[in-house]
This record gives C-alpha cells, structure tokens and sequence, in this order.
DNA sequence: CAGTTCTCACCTAGGTGTAAAATT
DNA sequence: AATTTTACACCTAGGTGAGAACTG
C-alpha cells in the first residue's frame, strides 16, 4: 500500500502489551465509474455483495506502550488485492468500490500464548477511523495526477519521471501537485477519533474525485498519499 | 552467513514460550594462517584479546513449542563482520581465529514485558554446541575449493558459475565436491550435546583445513554448509 | 468498449566473488 | 609479503507504470 499508512498513539499503559491491526471496509452499497471529462466518480450501480474484512496485523506486534508511545506504526507491508482466493494475507476488496481503512488497538491478554487476536469482538480494543483516509480501489488509474504523484513519490516508479504526460492538468505545476491530495481532502487533519465516525453520506464525492488507487491481482496498491500523524 | 544454521527442536513444552538465540564463542587462544602449499591451517602466534559474544536473537521468537516441534529455525539473516564498532547488530569475530557457533534455547517468563533476554545467566535455558560447525573466520578464502563450493552453493554468486579455476583440485570432480566438507566434520552428525562439550583440544585442525568463512567489514560471513537437521 | 490481466523495461535494494588498491 | 579494504560487474528478488492482450 503505498503511500503508507502511519499511526502514533499517545495515552496507552506503558507496561501493558498491544496488538495494531489495521483493516479495510466498504463505505456504502454502491459501485463507481470515473467521468474521464469530467475528471471525477460518479455511482454506477449497486455494490457487488461485500467481502469478510481481513484483519492485518502489523508485523511489529505485539509492542508496549511504552515503545508504542515513541516510535510510529507504519503499514508500509500492507498489500491489496482483488485476488478472492489470496491466502498470502493480502487484504481483498472489489475494484471500483469505496472504502475506508481502519485502525485498531488491542490490549493484549498475558495469559494467552498465541498469535494475536482474531476475533476484535473478543478482545479489550479501541477502534480509529481517518476519514480522510476514504478511497476508491481501481485497477488502473483513472486520473494523470495520480499516476503522476505516485510516480514522483515512490521510489520504485523512478524510472518513468520526467515524463511530459500531463496536458490539460500541466498548468497546475508541480508544487500544488504535490498537495493536490491533501486539499482535496474531506475533512481536515485532526486528533484521533473514535469509531463509528458519521459517515460522510453524500457530498464529499466530489471532493474524492482525485482520490483513486491502484488494485491489481497479487499487486501493490496504493492508498492514501498522506500520513496520519 | 551462508551456508545457513539450521535447528530443529523435540521434547519442549507445547504452550510455554521460547527464545532461540545463537553466539559465537572462540575456540582457543591461537591466531592461524593458511599454508598454501600444504593446503592446511597452522598455528601462527596468541590469539587477539577475545572480544564481548554478542547474543542474536532469531527474528520470530519467541514460538510455542508446539510451534518449534513443528519448524525448523534457520538463521539466515545472521551476519559476521569484524568492525568494532558495527552498530546494526551483527557479530563481530576477529579474521584468522577459530570459533564455535552455539545455540540458545530460553523459556520465556511470561511476567516480563520485554523484547527478550540479554543475559543467559539470567534466564531458564538450555545451549547446544555442533562441534562439526567449527570455523576459521577469514576476510579473503584462502582454499579454491570453499571459494567453488559457495559458488556452487548460493544464488546469489551465480555470475561467477562454469569457472574453470580449479586446477590442482580438479580431479576431485564436482560430486566429491558438494560433500567435501561433510566428509571433514571433525564429528559426526548425532543427537543434540549439551555445551560444554570437550573441545577436541588438536588434531582436528587437519581435519578442519577445509573449514574456512569469509569475514568481511559489513559483509556476510560463509559458515558450516550444512544444517544441523 | 470499459475493465482486467499479462508481459515488459526500468527501477530499488542488496548478496556474490574478483581484482586492484591500500594497509600493516 | 600477508592481509584487509574498495570498486566493480553480475546476480537475486521484487516494486513501478506502460501498453498490449484479453474478457465479458
């Protein structure tokens, strides 16, 4: 999943050990298509029935309270797909859907031996949702500005820079491309907040229409560009 | 360090909580040289004044033991190096001595928090010693057939395949070759030992003379080719 | 034809021994 | 003269988007 998803907590018991899970849900009953003249989504039907959230743990868990109130939890491993028979672990979610991530933190239960929780319901957790976070999954992008963020932030993709692709979007210059995303966001930057956010009903479709990301069979895909620091 | 330790565990408790952990500890107080016209090592003066053995941890403990009756543990990531002052955790020996790889089983209390044990004095365990992995770190290989052999052996040295180096060893033929080092383990493959074992106090030198690691400031480290299974 | 999958060139990142250079 | 370090070519392994091929 790139750009990362990034989490610091602040408030935990730092003796206590916790587990950080992140997961993936729809956000309504509706399928999408992009306006490619219009440059933005528009509903294209109903959803497709929705598939069981994967719970993924972040690889460093379980950790104190102590560490977790240092260092930032960062999902940089994280990998999507539209793969229904994935057993790699990836997260799977239906192209052209809208979702939203979410984070969870779970107390950790000494007196079991095992591997992390599976089950939230059985567990001491809190929840967090970012909902500038939200995003439609593709498996192709649908806007050049995305293409070319992506390709001008990750380090990977160096070797299409430079390109002169953009046309119609070229005015907009490189500087405000960089913080396209961040200004099309719906709502501001904020403390943590806990889950169930209200959902944004309708309205910020139009603020999301550049926020699309990448999914593809067995392959990364990309998500939110910003931290949530 | 390739070739890579490999451990396989039996008889542990199934729902307590284990740490594998490796060091290297020196063999004798004696600095070696090769002799190339005899193809053996020889003694050559004191050792180096013994440096502190710094205690790797393997990367997915702590396991169940049900979880080690099932696994091997490999230590594949283990690097070797001889920079003092490496910071990055590797273990660092000095080239020409002789060492000895042990292994580190330690149950976990289930009280501590922590990120595993940095004493073993401190701690419920139990160390295993393969004699037949003894080695003599180097920086350069002094024997063609270990510089072959590692070639043969790992991927990673695949451009350097179909040489034609060998020349006084040639007749030996490739076969012979993969089992060359097997075939001068100063012991038998047998059962688990508990450490210490009686260092075999000479005379194996000769049998070792094909025992040589490549020790290299930030580089991996060559060590016994074949796994402890 | 919109959407998905596949193959490819082009990268990052890092593990190999070689040979030359530097060190002792 | 023996040993260590450095620069380098050549690999593995895998993350990128482009564009062709495929699918319904």
């Amino acid at each position: 999943m790139f750009p990362t998803l990034r989490v610091s907590f602040t408030g935990l018991e730092p003796d206590s050990r916790y587990y950080v899970l992140l997961d993936v849900v729809g956000v309504d009953q509706k399928r999408y298509r992009y306006a490619y003249h219009r440059s933005s989504w528009l509903v294209a039907g109903k959803a497709d029935p929705p598939l069981a959230a994967r719970l993924h743990q972040h690889h460093d868990s379980p950790l104190t309270g102590e560490q977790l109130s240092r260092q930032t939890v960062s999902f940089e491993k994280l990998k999507l797909t539209n793969n229904l028979l994935d057993k790699s672990g990836q997260i799977i979610l239906n192209s052209m859907h809208k979702y939203q991530p979410r984070i969870h933190i779970v107390k950790k239960r000494e007196s079991t031996p095992n591997q992390g929780p599976s089950r939230l319901e059985d567990e001491l957790h809190r929840t967090f949702v970012f909902p500038e976070c939200v995003f439609i999954a593709v498996t192709a992008y649908q806007n050049q500005l995305i293409t070319k963020l992506k390709i001008d932030s990750n380090p990977f993709a160096k070797g299409f820079r430079d390109s002169t692709r953009l046309t119609e979007y070229e005015r907009c210059g490189m500087e405000s491309m960089e913080s396209l995303l961040s200004q099309h966001a719906a709502f501001a930057r904020g403390p943590l907040r806990g889950f169930p956010d209200p959902m944004d009903p309708e309205g910020t479709m139009d603020l999301l229409k550049h926020r699309e990301y990448f999914l593809s069979k067995e392959e990364q895909l990309m998500m939110e560009k910003h931290g949530m620091m």
